[in-house]
This record gives C-alpha cells, sequence and structure tokens, in this order.
DNA sequence: AATGAATGAGCCTTCATTCAT
DNA sequence: AATGAATGAAGGCTCATTCAT
C-alpha cells in the first residue's frame, strides 16, 4: 500500500538531518548521501524532494529562520515593557533552543556560505533586518534613535561575534554569560544615557 | 634571469593569491589550481612548496595572523596611555590593511574552517588569546580585573560581529563607523567606573 | 530490463575485468579506468561496488584463491589413496583453469604487491598454508613426519617457481611437464624412502 | 673546482640507492626523488646519469646479475668435481650476499616488471640461460641429457619458489635450509639414477 | 513513494622529466 | 658536475545528479 502524506515528514527529516549533519561536521560541506542516510532515506529522495542540494540548504536555513523567529515571537509575547522587550530580544539569541552546538555551527557555516548563494545572502538580510526592527521597537522607547540605531548595531554585532567565539571554543561562553555581557553593554548604556538627561 | 632563490616569491605569491582566491569565492572551496593559476604557476609547484592543500591554507591563516600582529605591534608602540593602547588594539582590527573585504573573507571562511582543523583551530586561538591579552594590558589599569575580563570578552566578540557583518553586507560596514561602535561601548563603560567610583 | 540486482553482476565483472587487465599488463598497475573500461562501466561504479583500488585488488585476490581451492577440493574428492590425493594437489596447480597465462600474471603481481599490503599478505599465507596442509595430508602416510615437512616445502617452492617462469617465457613449460617435474621429484624421493626401508 | 672523476662513483651510487629503496619498498614503485635522495644526489642527476628511471632500473639489473656472475664464477672455481660444480652453481644462490632480503625483494620486483619492459625480460633471459648452462655442466658427466634437462629446470624452479617464499615470509626460511632442500632434491635423484644402473 | 543503479565532472595529488644556471 | 625550479600528464577518488523501475 502506498504511503501517503510522507511528504511533509520526509521534509522534516531532511532539514532535521541537515541540521545534524552541519552541526556535527561543523561546515556545509555535508554529503547529500550523509544528510539522506541520517534521515533514513535515499539520497535519490532528497533530490526529489528539494531538487538538489542548494534549495535543502536553503529550505534549512529557512527553517533556522523560522524557528528563531517563533521563539521571539513567544518570549516577546510575554515582555510588558520597552527594556522587557529588549531584554527578550537578547535572551532569544541565547536560549536553550537556540545558542546549542549545532544550531551555531549551521549558523556560521551558512554565513559563510551565503557569500556564495545570493538566495542565502537574501535570508540572512532577512534575520538581520527583523533582529534589528525588534531590537529597535525596544530601544525606540528608551533612548533618541540615533543612540537605538547604534546600539541594535552593537548588539547584532555582539550576537553574531559571540555565536562565532561559540563556535570556536569546545563548550564556553555558556548561555547565561554570553547574554549577561550583552545585557552589561545595554545597562552601560542606558545608565549612560539617564546620566545624560538629569 | 636568475632562476635560484624563487622559493620565497612563490610562496609568498601563492600565499598572496590563496587570500584573493578566497576572498573573491567568499570561501575555502578554491581549487588548488585557482590559486596556482592566480600566482602564475602550475598547481603542482604549490605542492611541490606547500605539500597540499591543507598546508597552504595554514601558512596562509599563518601569514593573516602574523600580519595582524605586525600591525598590532606597530600601533601598540606609538600608544603613550594604557586607554590609547586599548584605542589602537580597537583600531588595528579596523584599520585599512586588516578590515578589507578579501582579509574579512578570508577571516571568516578560516572561523569555519577551524571546526574540521585542529591545525587552523589552534592557530585561531593563538589569535583569540593575543587578542586578548593585548586587551588586559590596556584595560587593567583602568577598571577591576573582573570587570577587564568582561570587557574584554565583550570587545572581542563585537568586532568578531563586526567582521561578520563586513563580510555579509557588500560594503556597509564602513572602518570608521565599526571601530566607533566598539569605542562607543568602551566609553560607556568607563564612564559608569568613573561614576562609581565618585 | 529489470535494473535491479546489478551488484553481485557488476562485482563479478570487475574482478573478471581486473583478472583480465592484469593478465594483459603483466603487473599491478592498471588503472581503475581500464578496469572500469573492460567491464563496461564507469570507474565511478567501481568505487562504489569496493570502495577503492586497495580492495577491489584485494577482492580478486580472494577470487583468484576462492577458485584454486574450490578446484582443489572438487579434485581432491575422486582421489582414493594418500598418493592419489597427492598427484591431486600437484595437478590442480597445473590445471587449465588455473596454468593460465593471465591467472599466473595475477599470482606473480600479488605476491609482489604483498610486500605491500598487510591484507595481501595474509591471504597469500592463507593459501600457503593451504597448499601445506593439502601436500601434508598426502604425505604423512607415506613418509615420515620430518621427511613430509621437506618434501610439502620443496613440492610448494617448485609450484611457485614453475609459475614464475610461466609467467616469464612466453608460452612455456606446457602444464602437463610442469606437473611432470613435480611429480618426477616426488617419485625420487617416494622410491628412496622404500629403498631405505628395505 | 670542479669534482672529476665522479661519475663512476655516482652511479654506482645511484644503483645502490636504487636496490636500497627496492628492498625496503619491496616494489618496484620507488619514485626516482626517493632514490637519489638515498645516494646524496638530486634527482636532476640521476636523469643526468642514466637517461630515465627505466634505464637506471635496467642497470640495476645488470648489477644484480654481474654480481650473481661474480659469485659463481668464484665458487666454481673452487670446485674440484662436477658433483662440487652443481653444489657450487646451487650454493651461490643461497649465499650470503644474494639470499639478502633486499636482494630477494628486488629479484622478485624485477620479474614482475619484466612483463612490461622487453630490456628486463631479454636480461632475466639471460640470467636463466647462464644457470641452466651452469646447471647443465655439472649435470652432464652425472646423469643421461634427458635427464640432465629435467633436473636443470626443477632446480631452478625450487630456486625462483625459494626466492619468492624467502619473500613472502618474514625472514624464513633461513639460506642453509633453502639450499639443503635442493640439495636433498639433487641427491635423491642422483641416488636413484645409480640404483637403475646397479 | 522510493530507490538502486549509474555517471560526468572535477579536484587533489604524485611523479618522471626538462631546463636554465 | 650538479641542482633548484617548474610542469604536463595521469590516476584515484568524491559527489551531486539523473533515470528507470
Amino acid at each position: 500500500m502506498p504511503k501517503i502524506g510522507m511528504e511533509p515528514l520526509r521534509r522534516r527529516a531532511l532539514i532535521d538531518a541537515t541540521i545534524a549533519a552541519i552541526g556535527e561536521r561543523g561546515s556545509l560541506d555535508v554529503t547529500m548521501s550523509d544528510i539522506a542516510g541520517r534521515a533514513g532515506v535515499s539520497s535519490a529522495l532528497a533530490h526529489h524532494y528539494f531538487g538538489g542540494k542548494g534549495e535543502l540548504l536553503q529550505a534549512t536555513m529557512r527553517k533556522l529562520l523560522a524557528d528563531l523567529g517563533a521563539d521571539a515571537v513567544k518570549t516577546l509575547r510575554k515582555a510588558p515593557t520597552s527594556r522587557a522587550r529588549l531584554a527578550a530580544v537578547i535572551a532569544v539569541n541565547f536560549s536553550a533552543g537556540q545558542f546549542r552546538e549545532e544550531i551555531v555551527h549551521a549558523w556560521l557555516a551558512f554565513y559563510v556560505e551565503a557569500q556564495k548563494s545570493q538566495e542565502l545572502r537574501r535570508l540572512l538580510r532577512v534575520y538581520a533586518r527583523r533582529l534589528h526592527s525588534n531590537l529597535m521597537s525596544g530601544l525606540l522607547p528608551l533612548v533618541p534613535r540615533a543612540e537605538a540605531e547604534r546600539m541594535a548595531e552593537a548588539i547584532a554585532a555582539m550576537i553574531d561575534g559571540l555565536y562565532i567565539r561559540r563556535a570556536l571554543r569546545d563548550g564556553l561562553p555558556n548561555p547565561a554569560s554570553a547574554a549577561a555581557l550583552v545585557e552589561d553593554y545595554v545597562e552601560a548604556k542606558l545608565r549612560k544615557m539617564r546620566a545624560a538627561n538629569d
């Protein structure tokens, strides 16, 4: 009997396998066979569902983006104030679901691949813009626009930088201390603002 | 024309070609033939002088590291105070010689490759440690040790993050604004310290 | 035409092609492409099924060994006496199926390669031990153990030596005369034994 | 000052290096660079003196042949009787100078290479013919011509076979026992002859 | 829905060989 | 007499991709 409705299951399995493979290998040069093997299917099926390696990688990147987005929405919903919203945006990036080895490796690998693939670059820009706007929504009520822009840029850079460092060291910066570092920056800046206003 | 003493010239040419190739491609998956071609020699010669692709990449990374180190030493020499030293360390990373597209791409690519290559990881650790100690030497006279550690980590993360962002966008953040962002963080932190001391 | 169950066919075809190629070339330095071409497939397929050149060569050697073993078993089954068994063991090595140019060349080539490859050396030892035990089973009822050991060694050496000579000359020693030579040695020794017993 | 008369020294050194390399590697696939390195010269010089790898191998084979021939002549000179001459011919092949690992390996490797190289095959035939005639000169006074032919062939085969076995096992058979094995064959045959004559 | 079979293209690497000095 | 420099040619191997079933 022909199995029906397998497609979405297979797609998900393949994407998860892709993340796992990238996470383990530390880079994108994983083979379609490896990925398919992890998902328990033939590599031909991966092609059947995604068309090619490039598309599978894109789909994977989109999944990463979507998960991060979903996490963000969920966390932001519970944030009552601007300051809390800002904290939430930062926290999400270092949450247990995101700041994991395989995810971190995948992000880093995608950053590099984005140099070659226009589509991946586009996706990464979407993420960057969303992060920026999330940060701005938390910052604008607290500081002048110019300052907010600067801070958003700095926060984003710190997050990316901490991801790299997480990938490089074998385990270190733990999520909590990483987030604390960013928060420390925010606090320093806000305190300065308040001081200026006095 | 003398046909002797070519080795150092070829080595340099090949390493430069490697950086150029990586810079243009945006990642390490450049072929030996491409690199050799850019250097005006056969791929066999590249193997002859370096032994293999892995070693050539390592040599290239070492060159990057050495150049950055030399730049740092040169700049630090002119820094009279702790604060100036701190500024110098930051500035070097965004100097005209370092914060260039091909260099930035190469760094990023090496970060990823370091997941796979132990030797590259080792080299990257050397760089990280050196940056850390340079930052600490500027920070320790200004703030307590614990605070200095935190700031060094944050500054390093921001630098790495700004490199990533430089690689991703096509041109943006210019060196000056990137360095300013880090300096802004430093200022905010130092001011806070001073305030705490009053 | 069904496209399934090709594997065993391809494996056999590739191994046969390997023997043919070695036989024609006279040594193991045949290319995978040549072998694959003879088998009517791409060299990639050969890699797919065997993993690499080394493994294909091993599989080929194993095939040679297996064929010789099967021949031996078949012939030994019909041997009623010890003396007949002894004759059978010798005869098998010079039978039409074994003492052919390509087979002889392959054996010789493998002997040399065995210096480099541990696995091949292991396989060759298996063959040597089997030959020895087959010879001993025919000899022990006829002569004292020490003498049997000596004869087994001598017979084995003569067989190997005749293989070499077969490979070297272009056609000469025909199977019959080669076998006769070994038999002549056996007869001389046995007669001497009997004489000693009188 | 230009060194004069280096040529014969270099040639000898290169040939010795070739034997050493083949002996160690166990086969002819040694590189010119390896050989030249062992001889303490550049690979270019090896080409200069020999023209190419093929010629160097041939020269090496010729050296092996010449040494064996010289050994034979020296030993034969001291042999007073036919029987002693026969024993001498056999003994030479298992003498300390010949039955050494590197020499044995070299012989074996050359046997295989002879399939491909006409010149090597020619050289090997020269050796075979010489061995045959040496054996015949010892045998003809003792046994009828037909029998002598048969014995010469058998002895030659045993010698070759023992060489192979020496190469394969790691050390065994020792020279003495190897020679004894051949002598044992000779004795058995001669005794039989004498018995027939009684 | 799924896969075994099969391949073309490409890359790294090795090595004998040449040549100018 | 000797070598460093340099390369062309070739081989093993990998991998994404296609196709028939």
